[in-house]
Formats: structure tokens, sequence, C-alpha cells
DNA sequence: AAGATGTTATGATAATTATCAGTGTATAAT
DNA sequence: ATTATACACTGATAATTATCATAACATCTT
């Protein structure tokens, strides 16, 4: 876990998050931004810890979950790049209702929470640019609750290795960066049924499983058991 | 369905809505502002339709509704007065993603689109205000929708019920705004089995049911399914 | 008044999913 | 090296939920 202070103008997100925001001001947001680094598994954000910092992803893969009153987990969505991390709840409450996870090496911006909060106090443009990229984050969340919530344990399953191949690693092989138990987390079934749907994927010869190693053998049935399943 | 144009300076919503706002611009926004009344059953916003206007609720109660590929309906949450019912999306997208209806008599005030954005985009206290109560109000959808994921069946229900008597009502004896299959649509369950376990609770003397008219005799042991069931 | 439609209701049965029990295997801890 | 510990896997059985069939009742239409 390491800090180092980047370059924003060379920052990819740069043209995003701060396209309103003029060089002179830049320079004084870039002065207390910081680069951290973290490590597939660390905790970036505990549910409960108050919230004083605005992240956003730069590199890897985080997972947002919360914990329910028995203790187990449940997972909410999964966060790349460009998508804005720390959003959920800065705005709207004290201290942060979902926490946050690693589930590949990861890079996150880090903006002193008060810092930004009154640029957009201020840059109603910035407010605005904000405001749409909090509003297409949940709104992406909700529509993904709602697409699971109508599938059966297949369809789920499917959906679930659709995403990971289409939307994060744009290949039909990958590493799938989360375990049969955080997948059931996700899809809201049990691990077990997760193990046995995978399996008989795999029997079907829809896909080959190599231990983390997932290879997509037959997209066009996927899909079709990630549709109507 | 009347329009009638409303005295702003009486608007309940107007310190919530209108706190950043210089009286000299306020005269502005209340001018092109409308108020629409609808009565139960009618559909306020159709998925689909472009967004050309900003809405929130003054008196009634909605619901937000999707309907999946297959044509059936899911219901997304319910919105009451002081909720920001087209917040979803409006600031992400160029149409609605969601259906807005009317499950009681309701009054909606209406502004112009462009009206807003161009306030926002030129005040920032008023653009930050707004993007603390989108926040706030996908933030409560989404722990909503966290919380009915985990429970069976009957807890389901019975969360429901309770949402409608705590949330809704403030009364143990109320009449329910929605059929059986609108809670069906909700909860993620078949009608059959909403209804079946309706019956149940009946006959557990936990509720009295006279159609729609719903009387939670047992609210103890009712939070106590919610909570465990 | 008669027919069409939608809601509420109940029962029987089928399908889906969870639970429990047990195995092996890899990885971490001491 | 050896005990923990978590993960992946499979089978048998139980619990939960869906589907199908049927009926009573209300509402709306004509």
């Amino acid at each position: 876990m390491g800090d180092t202070k980047c370059s924003c103008e060379k920052c990819q997100l740069k043209s995003l998050f701060f396209s309103n925001i003029e060089a002179s001001q830049m320079t004084n947001i870039c002065d207390i931004k910081i680069e951290k680094q973290f490590q597939k598994g660390d905790v970036i954000i505990n549910e409960g810890d108050p919230i004083r910092e605005f992240l956003y992803m730069k590199e890897g893969l985080v997972k947002l979950s919360k914990s329910d009153p028995e203790g187990k987990d449940q997972i909410i969505s999964f966060s790349k790049p460009f998508d804005f991390v720390s959003l959920l709840s800065v705005f709207s409450s004290r201290n942060y209702k979902y926490s946050v996870t690693a589930i590949e090496n990861t890079t996150v911006c880090i903006l002193d929470l008060e810092v930004v909060k009154n640029y957009a106090n201020t840059n109603a443009m910035f407010a605005m640019d904000l405001m749409s990229h909090i509003s297409e984050a949940t709104d992406k969340i909700l529509l993904e609750n709602l697409t699971i919530k109508r599938k059966h344990l297949k369809g789920r399953v499917a959906f679930v290795l659709l995403y990971f191949s289409d939307s994060v690693y744009n290949k039909d092989e990958f590493e799938l960066p989360i375990s049969r138990r955080e997948i059931a987390e996700f899809i809201g079934m049990t691990t077990e049924n997760v193990i046995r749907t995978l399996s008989e994927f795999r029997k079907d010869k829809i896909i080959k499983i190599f231990g983390k190693d997932i290879l997509i053998a037959d997209k066009k049935r996927l899909k079709n058991i990630s549709d109507f399943g």
C-alpha cells in the first residue's frame, strides 16, 4: 500500500473529473490529491467509517459490500476504473454505508472531501458534472440489481460470468477475481449452488474451469441462459 | 388531472428545494412551475419518455416500476411526498428508465428541466443540495433492495406491511394502496404466494384482512417475521 | 342482464433452492 | 512439519417457492 503524488496533467481521469476546472484552480486540487495502491484483498473503505475523502478508481477492480445483521456479506456491485467508487452516500451521509474491498490490485485517487465539497459549492458546472456521474453510477447498480432479481440460479451465474467476460476483461478467458462464495453473495444464492451450477456449465461444455480460470466455450448458449434463465 | 399554478411562498417544499435560491430568482422559477394532479392509477411518467421536466411530489403516493423483457412489471420502490420522484436518471440520461404511476391521488410539482439545469449550472449551492437529495433517494432504494433480497417470502411480505404501516400511513390499520400482484412485483415472488402468506398471517392472528384493508394485530410478531424471516 | 376481465383465494403438484454431511486440496500460521 | 483455515466440490434430503387448476367475487362493458 504505497502513496505517491500523481501528475494530474497526465491523468486520464482529468478530462472526466476536472473538465470544468480551470488550470489555475486545478493546481490547487492537484496539490492535495494523492494516489494510493491497494493489494487484492485490501479493504479500502470500511462500512461505518466517517467519510473524509473523495475516492475514484484509476486502476483495478473493487467490490462494494454490506454485512447483514447476521454478519454475512452482501455484495452490491463491482467497480471498474472511471466508476466513482465513493460516490454512494458521499453527499448524503456522514458515514459510509458500504464497504469497498480491492478484488484486484487497485489504484485509487484520493481527495479531501471538504475540498471537493467546497469546490462543488463554488463551481456549479463541476457540481453538475459530479451529479450526473453519481446518477449514472447508482442508476447502473439499480438496473443491474433488477436484472439479477428476475433470473433464476443458472441465469444469475451466467450473468456474472458474462459480466466479467464482457464488461471487465473483454476476453472469453479470464481469471475470476472472486471466490464462489462471493459470487453467491452477489447473486443472492448459496455457495454450493453456485459451484454446482458452474460444474453443470462445465459438463454441458459451455465453459471450461481450471480453478479460478474460466474459459467461455459457448458464449451463445451462456448468453441464452442469462437471458432466459 | 388538473393544472393549477401554485403559490411557492406557501409551498412546504420551498425550504427543501429552494433553500439556496434568492427571492429575486425564486420568482422566476415560480412563474414556470405548475402543479398537476393525478388520480390513483394514472401513469405520471412512462418508461422511455424523453426527460423534459423535473418533478417532485407534494402529496400522494407513487410506484416506480420497470417492465422486464417479457413484459412483466418489476416495482423498484414507492415514493412519498418530499421524495424526489424524477431524480433517478434525470441528470444521467435523456430518457426515463422507469415508469412512475400514482397509487394514490397524487399532486406533483413540475418544472421545466432545462430551467432547473441552467439554474444548477449557475448556482452551485443549489446543485449541491440537489445532489445530496439524489444521493439520499437512490441510497435508500439500494438499501431497501438489499434488505428485501436477504429475506424469505414471509419476511418480505411482513416487511411490505410494516413499510406501509410505519413509513407511509403511520397507522396500524390502513388500506393497501396496491394489489397482491403489485406486492409480488415488488418483493420478487408470485402473486399466489403473497396471497397465501397474507392468509397465513390472518390465520395466525397477526393481521386482519378486509379486502384491501389491513389491520396489524400483532406488530411485534410481524416485526419478528420481517427481521428473521 | 350477460359477458369479459381482473383480483383474491385455495389446493395439489412440480420445480427450484437451501441445508447438512462429507471429501479433497490449497494456502496460511505456528 | 503440522495443524488450522478457507475454498472447491458432490450427494442426499429438506425446505421453499412456482406452476397449474379451479372457484368466488367484484368491476366494467355492452
